[in-house]
DNA sequence: CGAAACGTTGAGCTAGTTCAATCCTGGTGG
DNA sequence: CCACCAGGATTGAACTAGCTCAACGTTTCG
């Protein structure tokens, strides 16, 4: 399977890509890199001259304080690519780096500038996609304002097992093997990890969902939505 | 002065634009329209098929939770466009409304559309421009997450006082006529209104900021940065 | 002047933190 | 096969940040 298909089934979760632009895509030069479990391949500060995508693993994008403190601000799965606004906004105010072992594909701004030129769709479709990356940090701004540990926890579960299942990543019982330590979650929301933890136990004890041996279950969606205030519409994807 | 005039600043503070994209900006048909204080002009939900940009006020986006509490993820200065991610994600996650008296321009997606294609770096620069929007997300992620409440404010008023400054909005001693009150910035912050008080006393007392009378004084521009740990680098101000 | 909106403060409560200890669990070397 | 180790998960206890309720002061404006 080439490289580009993540990439390709991905942005069809939330576009529709004419035949041409699926074919721009499919010959665009992408070169395959491996990093390993915690390894920064972007830098807060640096400049750069190419875009990746995840092939298979996770990364994140987080920002970190003069006092050594961490924000994490994204997650990134199959197909995403983390860093597509550095073809228009070189400069990096935050670092990327892989959560576990992941293959990504790295492709030229040259080469994406050019398959954008050659078709307007397809540039629209990229920068809608950076739209819909905005939507969730407004949906971010809020799990760590007004929504608070417990509201804020549940709808960045409903998020992520909403963007997961849209790229195929769910086990066929529903459950995923979430690839995030209880460190990452904490980072995410701005809280303690002890503080996550007695998050979670609240939710697995509430019977919404569980994480035991780094597998997501959910137990009860309705309830999790409720709790969470979850609304999929800023996700815009195609399936539901 | 011709009403695109704030926009077409607005857009040269991050960009430069050449002669042939301001004609292009000039010619756009832009209906004039004035709002009162308090008023909703985009509701949570809606579908656009216009965008507007701030000419004199300002403007917040929120989204409002089923409990009926509100966050507030974004504020809006003159020539700024809240609404330009509507061009291509055209349901909205949130509402628009005007914090006072407020008159905007609004522009047809057709007619925005029509320039874009007209001018590649055009739509380059209106792509970019919702990329640093994106960039002010992230930071006030960290601004209601890690941060907290006494760092999170202080990030937030250097970053409106860069972008007010930026756009021409300072008085010449430096003071700014904040067009926020406690209330605005306590649903920005995710905090209550009482803490932002004692927020602000924090700030005052230790001789970094004040506000009173609506006017917002900055006493120490350098400790004020270093306690927010403010770097305007996510701005992209070509001016910095 | 009077009302409405905004700002300020005290007091008691709740959510979230830090520190520190303990417990799993999976992997590794002998 | 087992002992050991490292990273992650879990818990208790004491502390701090932030909330709510309620009262009162101040500014603005008709």
């Amino acid at each position: 399977m080439p490289l580009v298909d993540a990439l390709i089934a991905k942005l069809e979760t939330t576009a529709r890509l004419s035949d041409k632009d699926r074919t721009l895509l499919a010959g665009l030069p992408v070169v395959m890199k491996t990093l390993k479990a915690g390894e920064d391949f972007v830098d807060q500060g640096s400049v750069l001259d190419q875009s990746a995508f995840v092939i298979e693993g996770v990364l994140t994008k987080y920002q970190v304080f003069p006092d050594g403190g961490r924000q994490t601000v994204s997650f990134h799965f199959k197909g995403e690519m983390p860093d597509l606004h550095s073809v228009l906004v070189r400069r990096m105010d935050h670092t990327i780096s892989a959560i576990r072992d992941t293959t990504i594909g790295v492709v030229r701004h040259e080469d994406l500038r050019a398959i954008m030129s050659q078709s307007s769709s397809l540039a629209a479709t990229l920068w809608r996609e950076t739209l819909i990356d905005a939507a969730i940090f407004r949906q971010w701004i809020a799990n760590n304002g007004k929504r608070g540990a417990l509201h804020g926890t549940a709808h960045l579960l409903c998020e992520l097992v909403t963007r997961a299942k849209a790229v195929g990543l769910l086990s066929p019982d529903g459950s995923w093997f979430l690839p995030l330590t209880q460190q990452h979650l904490a980072d995410a929301g701005g809280i303690s990890i002890v503080h996550i933890n007695r998050t979670l136990r609240s939710l697995r004890q509430s019977g919404l969902a569980a994480i035991d041996q780094g597998r997501l279950r959910i137990f009860d969606w309705e309830k999790l939505v409720a709790l969470a205030g979850f609304d999929p519409l800023y996700l815009h994807l195609r399936s539901t």
